[in-house]
RNA sequence: GUCCCUGUAGCGCAAUGGAUAGCGUACCGGCCUCCGAAGCCGUAGGUGAGGGUUCGAGUCCCUCCAGGGACACCA
C-alpha cells in the first residue's frame, strides 16, 4: 500500500549509510507489532553488527545510532505521521488519513478482486482429494479436499493459474473385493440416496465375509483375474458400480463447494507405468528380481551414491507384475507433464504417512533423467483421526460419515438459525444453515498447521462459538446490517477529516494486510495465514462496532465509517471466499 | 535400528530469528431502553530438559526425554 514511499526511504537508508561508511543494508519490513501502533517498522541490528567487522561493539546502541541518524535524514516522508528511533528499530508511523483513504478505496474499488496479486503466468497443478471408490467417503478423506481446495484458492489469488486435479483410486483389491461381494449376494441392487454410503457398507461387509471365510480368497482371486483379462461383462460391471461411487463424490464436492478442472484415476497408468517400469529396468536403474521370485526395485540409496539410507529400497512392480500404487505414480506423474508441459510446480496434497513413498517417486524420476521430477512436490498434511488417537479406516468401520457430518452441521445451524431469527423464510434459513454448517466444518480443518493432527469429536465440530467459521460470518452479517440500514448506498471516496479511533486505526491495519498475506499463505501452502486474518478482521470488527457509532454519527463520520464498515464487510468476505466458506447476508 | 513430524496456560491452537509470547475453550464475575447477545467487557493461568550459535531464540544447531508416523511387493 506504500510501495513507492518505501522505496524512497530505502534509497535514503542506503544513502545514509554510503555516507556514514556502513555496509549496504538488506531491509525487511514488518509491522511494527502493538497494537495502536500503526505502520512500517525495519531494524538495524545487523547492519550494525556488520559495521564492526569483526570487531567487538555494542550492537544495540550502533543499531539505535544508525535508527537515529536515519530517522533525522529521512525526516517525516510524505504519507507518514511520525518517524521514530526505537530500541534500534526505526518506526514509521502512517498518515491515518491517508493510509485510511488508500487502504478504503483499493477495497471498495476492486471488491471481490481486492487482495488478489497479479497474474504471474506460471501454471501450477494442485492434485488433492484421491478417494478411493467403492469404500466410504469418510471425515479422514475430508482434510486432503478442503486442504487441497484452499491452497488451489490461494495459489490462484497469489496470481497462478491453477488446475485442480483429483486422482480416485478406481482399481485395486478393494474394488476387486468389492465385486465378488456385491456378484455374489447383491447382484442387481442399485445404491438409494446416500451413495457413497451404501458403497462403503458393501465394502465393510465384503472385508468382514473375507475375515471370516478364508476360503472365499480363491473367489476373490477368480475375479481378479477376470479383471487381468478385461472379461467384458465384469469391465461393464466395474464401470457401473465405478460410476455410482464417482456420482456420490460429486454430490459431497458439491455440497462443500469444492470443484475440480481434472480427472486422473489410477486405473488409466496400469499399462502405462508398467512400460516405464520397462524403461527403468533397460536404463540400469530398476533391477529387476522376478526371475528369483522378488519383485522390481529400485535401490535409490545405492543409485544415488549414498551410504545412508535416507531413499530406502523403491518397489515399482510387484513379483507377479502387476502393477502398485507406485508403478502408477511414475507414469500419473509423467502424463501431468504431458498434459501441461509448462508446468511450474506439480503439487500433490496427500498425507504425511506417504511422504517416503513420494520422495522415492520424484527421486526415481530424477534418476530417470525426467527435467521436470525437480517440480514435483509433496505436500503432506497429518491425518484427521478420533479420541484416543484411533485411526479412521473403512475396513474397522471405525468412521464418521461424511456426509453424517455434512448433515449433522446443517441440521445443527439450522437449529440456531431457527431459535435466532424465526422471522426469516424458510429457503432463507436453509442458506444460511448451509453456508454456516458447511464453514463450521471447514474451518476447523484449516485453522492448524498441515503438520499438526486434528482430532474429530462431535462436540466441537458442532460448536459454533469462539474462534469459527461462524464468528466471522456473524461479523459479516452485522456490517451488511448496518449498510442495509444506511439504504445500501457507500458515500463516494474520501480523506477522513476526524481522529480516528483506536478500533478503527486496527481495523483498517488488518484490512490493509491481506494483499501480502495472500501471497504469505500461498508461498508456505498454508490456509492458516488466511484463517487467522479473518479470524482477527472479524474481531477488530466487532471491537469497531461495539466502540463506534456509525449511523447516529456525525455526517462526516458517518460518511467516513460507513466506507469503512462496507470495506470491512469486503475484506472479511474476501477471506472467507479463500477458505471456501460463504458470508450469508443474514443468520 | 534409521529417518520424519509434534511438544507453548487445565484442554485445543497462534506467534517472516526481533521489541511487551497472542487467541479460543473451560472456570469465575459483569453487559440486551443504545447500528442484531452466533456478540462484548473483566479476573486468572506460560515456551518438555540441558547445552550452543546470535546484538537478540518458542523459532536455528547438538544431546536427552515424551508422543505420533514411515521404513521391500498396502494405498
Amino acid at each position: 500500500m506504500f510501495e513507492v514511499e518505501q522505496k524512497g526511504i530505502e534509497e535514503k537508508i542506503s544513502a545514509y549509510c554510503a555516507s556514514h561508511s556502513l555496509p549496504e543494508p538488506t531491509l525487511r519490513w514488518s509491522w511494527i507489532p502493538f497494537s495502536g501502533q500503526w505502520g512500517l517498522s525495519t531494524s538495524f541490528f545487523q547492519l550494525a553488527a556488520a559495521s564492526f567487522g569483526g570487531q567487538k561493539g555494542n550492537t544495540p546502541l550502533k543499531a539505535q545510532e544508525i535508527a537515529e541518524g536515519v530517522a533525522e535524514l529521512i525526516g517525516v516522508p510524505s504519507g507518514f505521521s511520525k518517524v521514530e528511533a526505537v530500541k534500534g528499530y526505526l518506526n514509521l508511523t502512517f498518515d491515518p488519513a491517508l493510509y485510511t483513504q488508500r487502504v478504503v478505496d483499493a477495497v471498495l474499488d476492486e471488491e471481490k478482486g481486492y487482495g488478489r496479486g497479479a497474474r504471474r503466468g506460471e501454471q501450477v497443478m494442485v492434485e488433492f482429494s484421491q478417494p478411493n471408490t467403492h469404500k466410504a467417503f469418510h471425515v479422514g478423506h475430508l482434510r486432503s479436499a478442503i486442504l487441497g481446495d484452499v491452497l488451489s484458492n490461494l495459489l490462484d489469488a497469489a496470481g497462478y493459474d491453477v488446475i485442480r486435479a483429483n486422482y480416485p483410486g478406481d482399481m485395486g483389491l478393494h474394488v476387486i473385493k468389492w465385486l465378488w461381494n456385491y456378484e455374489k449376494y447383491h447382484l442387481g441392487e442399485k445404491p438409494g440416496a446416500d451413495i457413497t454410503q451404501w458403497m462403503g457398507n458393501l465394502y465393510s461387509e465384503a472385508s468382514k465375509r473375507l475375515e471370516q471365510n478364508p476360503e472365499f480368497e480363491a473367489e476373490v482371486r477368480e475375479v481378479y483375474k477376470r479383471w487381468d483379462s478385461r472379461e467384458p461383462a465384469l469391465v461393464a460391471l466395474w464401470k457401473e458400480t465405478r460410476q455410482w461411487s464417482l456420482d456420490g463424490f460429486t454430490d459431497m464436492y458439491n455440497r462443500l463447494g469444492i470443484r475440480f478442472d481434472r480427472y486422473y484415476f489410477n486405473s488409466m497408468f496400469e499399462d502405462s507405468g508398467k512400460v516405464m517400469v520397462d524403461d527403468l529396468i533397460r536404463q540400469g536403474i530398476a533391477d529387476d528380481e522376478r526371475a528369483s521370485g522378488g519383485p522390481v526395485i529400485v535401490k535409490l540409496d545405492e543409485k544415488l551414491g549414498l551410504k545412508t539410507e535416507n531413499y530406502r529400497v523403491f518397489v515399482i512392480l510387484r513379483s507377479d507384475g502387476t502393477a502398485l500404487y507406485a508403478t502408477e505414480d511414475l507414469a500419473l506423474a509423467r502424463q501431468k507433464f504431458t498434459d501441461y508441459p509448462n508446468l511450474s510446480r506439480s503439487y500433490y496434497v496427500v498425507d504425511v504417512r506417504q511422504s517416503l513413498h513420494f520422495t522415492q517417486v520424484f527421486k526415481t524420476l530424477e534418476l530417470a533423467g525426467y527435467d521436470w521430477a525437480v517440480r514435483c512436490s509433496h505436500v503432506p498434511y497429518e491425518i484427521v483421526s478420533l479420541p484416543g488417537n484411533v485411526v479412521m479406516s473403512s475396513r474397522e468401520g471405525s468412521i464418521v460419515l461424511l456426509e453424517d457430518l455434512i448433515r449433522e452441521a446443517i441440521q445443527r445451524a439450522l437449529q440456531v438459525v431457527r431459535e435466532k431469527n424465526p422471522e426469516l423464510s424458510e429457503e432463507s434459513k436453509q442458506e444460511i444453515a448451509r453456508a454456516v454448517g458447511i464453514g463450521a466444518i471447514k474451518y476447523p480443518m484449516l485453522t492448524r498447521d498441515n503438520t499438526k493432527v486434528v482430532t474429530f469429536d462431535w462436540q466441537s465440530a458442532l460448536d459454533f462459538n469462539g474462534q469459527a467459521a461462524p464468528y466471522i460470518q456473524y461479523a459479516c452479517v452485522r456490517a451488511n446490517s448496518i449498510l442495509r440500514k444506511a439504504g445500501m448506498t457507500v458515500p463516494a471516496s474520501l480523506v477522513p477529516d476526524y481522529a480516528l479511533s483506536q478500533p478503527e486505526v486496527v481495523l483498517i491495519d488488518l484490512i490493509g494486510r491481506l494483499p501480502n498475506e495472500i501471497q504469505n499463505a500461498a508461498r508456505d501452502l498454508r490456509p492458516l495465514v488466511i484463517t487467522t486474518l479473518a479470524y482477527d478482521l472479524a474481531k477488530a470488527f466487532n471491537d469497531f462496532y461495539t466502540q463506534c457509532p456509525v449511523l447516529q454519527a456525525e455526517e462526516n463520520v458517518r460518511n467516513s465509517r460507513l466506507r469503512l464498515v462496507a470495506a470491512a464487510r469486503q475484506a472479511m468476505a474476501n477471506s472467507l471466499a479463500l477458505l471456501g466458506i460463504t458470508a450469508p447476508q443474514a443468520m
